[in-house]
DNA sequence: TATTGTCTTGAAAACGTTTACAAGAAAGTC
DNA sequence: GACTTTCTTGTAAACGTTTTCAAGACAATA
């Protein structure tokens, strides 16, 4: 490592102030060209990079971003993360990663380190219990935003999917296809989103003039093991379903054993739809029919947005959400018994 | 945000000299109680907080790892990452994240970008081509860890798993049962570890005297899809197994859908294996046979060793392989006609 | 009481930049 | 040729810490 090679190294070998070396490095306004070539060729020479925390020292930022996440290893995370770096790295940021995973007093914590240290923003991922922070934040006029919020009462800036209209879209897809009793297994009912996906659907029945019968609802919690339970659940019901909407696909997929577990095939007997489009909803067999999510997109969004409040703090609160897209693939057909 | 509070600004509220403040700060060696007492009380009431790049810049090193990955959101990264979190966090360090996705360029230019600016390390999980960068950081001393290193021939420090061994005890856990055509589904030849895992599985049906069948052995990738059509092409055999090992849970996923696709029950008509017990293992039905490998635990050694190295730069590059774990579960049982 | 040693404290320098300021050089303008 | 104006350049100050140095205060020792 030895000692890096400065500003000042390279004034030396150029000869020039270090001053100018700087102009150089930065826009280049106002430097004879001349000069230019000889602090360029001085920086290659040396092989020169800036030291980034005495940049942010001067300037006050950092040129980075908090990522806070609870839970890493999602494809649901991994997406929207995507979404954020391609954002970011447009505009040379970098991406601080703050994991909280199930320990619910760090989160509040590692905020208020992020905030006061090093980060110039703060980007909050499906943020489980924000009431502690969020006030702080909001008071100190930190910049964050929301993404998936969950529904939490609040007017901060905020980026999220169409869950009831995705929903509903799906069901009607159902609907279209002919199916009239239609399974639906709920996610984690604390959760916005969850609940927004279930009121999508019983519009959508609604609309069509379907009756709701409760019996076709089963609790889910976004979960393989549940969605399997209450597939399984809704096969032994005395008149079951033609085709189950699970509120992701990972839940989806516990559909899937379900039905197939009890003997029945896939999509014939049984017409399964998701949530989220995860790419492994593509890969399984039958590929599955799901509401896709644009997560990379949200986290674009997120990021964007962020990036205009670090720009001009007093920017009023933007709250986005982005439309969802109904993938049709394999798993749906009409049901067996369409003309009954 | 207004103007940040500084060590001066504590300095003076408490009626002594910023020096003062910055040793209550660090260690508090050699201050008086009463003066100490008066300095905690003036940080509390003004809300300080330390700049971490100006203890950065004048510490020469910013408490700071990059972390390069391929790819976020596979369960296999995220809990690699909650490994290095924990241990790092201990450490009072901060993760930068540096996502290559699939773009080859991206990786080198992150990597000096890194080296040369902000992080004093570099963790590098299933680095894709190294060979464009592990030579420069090499010959520059920074400290660096690969993690999962694909048999990359070099002498760096790195952490991995005992593929070979995990593989081998699968097998012999098969054999156990008493299954004597065993299928296997390959993962990327490209790769080290799925190159170690067939070679386990070989050793293992030698060792037992078992001869090899090249039929059974299929060409995967690690993803579903090659799993289902590998296992359905395993089906079609004149012989078919009665149990098919598959060389990560994702394509064991895809084998699952395929025997019960063919009209087989699971477990009894086939016992199937993954390999990284990632936790959707957990939660499939039936539950997954597999080994385990030991992700969080492979973050925290390389995390360890990495802090390690950059105390002391000069140290010995360890290598390290961690030791997998056979998880049995409920997909493996006795084969039907274990009498035959 | 003089001498030594240990604590405690503040002043100042340093880390590597960016940028305001001032001043000299070059180039127009009359 | 004198006067502006615009470029170009260097000097110095600042960003917020940590740490070295030196000196003053105090206690222990002779």
């Amino acid at each position: 490592m030895s000692r890096n090679v400065t500003i000042v190294d390279v004034a030396q070998e150029a000869e020039v102030s270090y001053a100018t070396v700087s102009r150089v490095i930065n826009n280049g306004a106002h430097v004879r060209p001349e000069k230019r070539e000889r602090v360029l060729r001085a920086m290659a020479k040396l092989g020169f990079t800036v030291n980034q925390q005495a940049r942010s020292l001067r300037a006050g930022r950092s040129q980075v971003i908090g990522l806070l996440v609870h839970d890493l290893g999602t494809s649901y995370i991994g997406e929207i993360i995507r979404g954020i770096e391609a954002e970011l790295s447009a505009a040379s940021y970098d991406l601080m990663l703050y994991t909280t995973h199930r320990r619910k007093t760090k989160e509040a914590t590692y905020v208020s380190a992020i905030t006061r240290g090093m980060a110039d923003g703060l980007l909050l991922v499906l943020p489980r219990n924000p009431e502690a922070y969020l006030e702080s934040l909001r008071q100190r006029h930190f910049p964050y935003v929301l993404i998936d919020h969950q529904g939490i009462d609040e007017t901060g800036p905020a980026v999220g999917a169409t869950n009831w209209q995705g929903a509903y879209d799906a069901t009607q897809h159902l609907l279209g296809l002919g199916h009239r009793r239609i399974g639906f297994i709920t996610g984690q009912v604390e959760m916005g989103c969850a609940r927004d996906r279930l009121a999508g659907y019983r519009a959508a029945l609604a609309a069509a003039g379907v009756p709701a019968d409760p019996a076709l609802v089963r609790e889910g919690d976004f979960f393989q093991p549940h969605g399997f339970a209450g597939a399984r659940a809704l096969l032994a019901l005395p008149q079951p379903p033609s085709a189950i909407f699970a509120s992701n696909d990972v839940s989806a997929f516990g559909v899937m054993e379900a039905v197939r577990d009890a003997g029945k095939r896939l999509p014939d007997d049984m017409s399964i739809v998701g949530f989220d489009d995860i790419p492994q909803a593509a890969q399984v067999n039958p590929t599955l029919t799901t509401v896709r999510q644009p997560l990379e997109q949200m986290g674009r969004t997120a990021a964007r947005m962020l990036l205009e409040i670090i720009g001009d703090p007093d920017r009023p609160a933007a709250r986005v959400e982005l439309p969802t897209e109904l993938i049709v693939r394999a798993s749906t057909r009409p049901p067996k018994d369409r003309a009954s």
